[in-house]
DNA sequence: CCTTGGAGAGTTTTT
DNA sequence: CTCTCCAAGG
């Protein structure tokens, strides 16, 4: 695995001349917008990119130009959403100028922050050597809390471990507290307030005193590193003289406020980004960031970019048409040259099991035209919408590649061997002492906790574990744990540590999973592969949480083979290909049936249009008219009415075919409620809310009621299944 | 106090 | 389907 270099301080000096001879024509290669962007050097920029404008290029080409005018590499920092993103456009740009443009510092926020908290966090009296956590962990902090506090009890219903740290992480991402978050999304747990307070109180303190941050703490203790700690602050700004952000419409308020504490000194920052494509709220994006950037830097230049290179105009002409019924938006139309390509088709579905047959139908003879099947993508609203596709594919023997989903480390098996080796590096981790001490044979959470108590007392962990007097039950398995860990305290190498700890594990993983553990022992040997490619094994942690592998596709043997995409659309953000399907359009589906709130379905709608911006030539959509839900109950499925109300010409809907349900004329305006049927002050009754009155109508096909209980909720007539009571 | 089996529930998207 | 929770047995 390339890591990215990022030395905090260079040898000073690097030489800071353009190459001669080497300079690429940047007018030649880009239009006069981009060629404006590229060549800003100096001061705030916004560049607002629209789908397939040209983006990435700019931003490479920038790149190129800021190091072409004497900047040094190491002193360019880049921001892009994934680190893949970041790794490809530094070589890109060395490609295009020099190998020096792949020494520029980039990655997420978060594995900046990771990198700079591991130089700095003794400010915030943390040690470098700390664990970073994945969900799953954090999770299981709360778990082990829940249980210590005693509010696991059965009689109280009080919300999972991943509902309380969707609250706690939600009040970070979104800087709100947890009260206000919760009278806001968490309305009906309220009554849990105190106790989950509780937990988050805990919560903090557990990550501090094991020395364990969570993904919000690398945002968050970064943040406060820069502004609390001026020297700190001084040290890094002046490190990096040029900021780019790549995706702002996708963060958050603490990583804005985190580009703006960087750029303190200078304020070269270029932003790009597209307020249509913002689809990470749930994660507490904020695409207001980019609507006040303007503001907060004054002197912005803003360019737009429009002109589209990616689709051909009947493509644009739908997705145009999917964006603009979005509520709150820059205003820009884009535009193409490219005409080759047809109208998009939508189709309708009997059922599931049919839509897959009718993709994977149609995928067989675009496949027999020569089209390679890596040109050739299938997007869904979440991984589970595949599952029946998935089998049909096998069955056509049609090799496919599935992102998105499961990652690697994710499952039980994993974490239990990664936990040896963060305690390795960081031994004050007890999550994952915890895992380990769970493994054993006849100790549960009760004896793993006392265990962990008394080391924690003592002056010498590995000692103390070792005085623990073991139950007989128990004890000839501790023992050779307790050898385990001493050998890897003499070990050096990873690859020793791992092959150590495979060696004790083996018969512990052969028994707690001796259901499926050959299936599973596939993925160890995965790990092992990827360990080998580090030197260094906290970083090999961190890349484990930072930047997990995807589950590699089971292929046999073939490393080139040609694949089909299958991805969700979140995965397949800033992808292309020349023909894409989007299934499963149905409502409840896509959009999400949790999307109940107005600002969710908007960023259903900016979803899917992300979702058909991804196709160059050909783009389906398909539904089912009829759905089966967990109880194996068949449900009729209606189409999703982010398409339903598009001018006729920009889709083509082959009726012929004899699948669609509802025939044209019957389905006119006549069952769409209007916003005149709620008059103010009325009676009406929402399946979630309950009963609630009428306030006004807050857009064409919104209104405002105010639940008793629940306060003011903005409710789209299209999504919330409302009743009129007589009152 | 641990294990186990069976029933139940709840399923987004990612760093 | 796959985790999660619970109750009974060891």
């Amino acid at each position: 695995m390339q890591k990215t270099p990022f030395d905090l301080h260079p040898s000073s000096s690097e030489k800071k001349q353009p190459v001669p001879g080497q300079s690429p024509s940047y007018s030649d290669k880009l239009n006069s917008s981009q060629f404006e962007a590229v060549r800003t050097v100096d001061g705030p920029v916004m560049v607002i990119a629209g789908a397939g404008s040209g983006k990435t290029r700019t931003l490479v080409y920038r790149l190129a130009y800021l190091v072409e005018q004497g900047i040094a590499p190491e002193n360019i920092l880049l921001l892009t959403f994934t680190r893949k993103a970041a790794r490809e456009m530094q070589n890109r740009a060395a490609n295009l100028l020099d190998e020096k443009c792949s020494r520029v510092t980039g990655g997420t926020f978060h594995s900046v922050a990771n990198l700079l908290l591991r130089r700095y966090c003794r400010y915030l009296d943390y040690e470098p050597n700390f664990t970073i956590l994945d969900r799953g962990d954090s999770e299981g902090i709360i778990h082990l809390l829940k249980s210590s506090l005693n509010l696991a009890g059965s009689g109280k219903k009080f919300p999972s471990k991943r509902v309380v740290m969707n609250i706690l992480s939600g009040a970070v991402n979104k800087s709100m507290s947890v009260v206000d978050l919760m009278e806001e999304r968490f309305s009906h747990l309220l009554e849990h307030l105190e106790d989950i307070e509780k937990i988050h109180k805990h919560y903090v303190k557990f990550k501090f005193e094991n020395g364990l941050m969570d993904y919000d703490d690398l945002l968050v203790n970064f943040k406060r590193l820069l502004a609390e700690f001026p020297e700190a602050r001084d040290a890094v700004s002046k490190r990096f003289s040029h900021i780019m952000v790549d995706e702002y419409q996708d963060t958050n308020l603490v990583q804005a406020e985190i580009v703006r504490l960087l750029a303190h000194h200078h304020d070269n920052v270029m932003v790009v980004g597209d307020d249509a494509q913002s689809i990470y709220s749930f994660r507490g994006a904020n695409f207001r960031n980019i609507m006040d950037f303007p503001g907060d830097y004054k002197g912005c230049k803003i360019i737009k970019l429009e002109e589209n290179y990616r689709s051909s105009q009947a493509i644009l002409s739908v997705t145009n048409e999917i964006i603009s019924l979005a509520k709150e938006k820059y205003t820009k139309k884009l535009f193409s040259r490219i005409q080759k390509g047809s109208v998009p088709i939508l189709h309708g579905a009997v059922n599931e099991e049919r839509q897959a047959g009718y993709v994977a139908g149609r995928i067989q003879s675009l496949h027999m035209e020569g089209k390679p099947l890596r040109e050739i993508a299938i997007l869904f609203r979440s991984g589970f919408h595949a599952y029946k596709l998935e089998l049909e594919l096998n069955s056509r023997q049609l090799p496919f590649e599935k992102r998105g989903g499961q990652k690697l480390t994710e499952s039980a098996h994993m974490k239990d061997v990664l936990s040896f080796l963060r305690i390795l590096v960081n031994p004050l981790d007890h999550l994952s002492w915890n895992r380990i001490l769970l493994q054993l044979d006849k100790v549960g959470p009760k004896t793993a906790q006392r265990i962990l108590q008394k080391t924690k007392e003592a002056e010498d962990p590995l000692a103390g574990l070792k005085a623990y007097p073991a139950a007989k039950s128990w004890r000839e398995g501790f023992l050779k744990l307790v050898e385990l860990m001493e050998e890897l305290s003499q070990t050096s190498s990873p690859a020793a540590s791992f092959e150590r700890v495979m060696e004790y594990y083996e018969p512990i993983f052969e028994r707690i999973y001796h259901d499926d553990y050959p299936s599973r022992r596939r993925d160890l040997d995965q790990l092992k592969d990827i360990l080998s490619g580090y030197q260094d094994l906290g970083s090999f942690i961190d890349d484990t949480t930072l930047d997990p592998p995807d589950i590699p596709p089971t292929d046999n043997g073939a490393v080139d083979e040609d694949r089909l995409i299958l991805s969700t659309v979140h995965s397949a953000k800033g992808l292309e290909w020349d023909t894409v399907f989007i299934i499963n359009l149905a409502k409840g589906k896509f959009p999400s049936a949790h999307a109940r709130y107005n600002d969710e379905l908007e960023e259903e709608r900016r979803l899917l249009y992300v979702a058909a911006t991804r196709a160059r030539e050909n783009l389906f959509f398909v539904y089912p008219l009829e759905t089966v839900g967990a109880d194996r109950r068949r449900t009729p499925a209606v189409l999703t009415p982010f398409l339903a109300d598009l001018s006729p010409h920009v889709l083509q809907s082959p009726i012929s075919s004899g699948l669609r349900a509802t025939p044209y004329p019957g389905r006119e305006k006549k069952k769409k409620v209007q916003t005149s049927a709620f008059a103010p002050g009325s009676i009406v009754k929402h399946s979630f809310f309950g009963r609630g009155r009428v306030i006004e109508a807050s857009g064409p096909r919104s209104i405002d009621v105010d639940f008793s209980g629940h306060g003011i909720k903005t409710l789209h007539l299209d999504f919330a299944k409302l009743e009129i009571c007589d009152s």
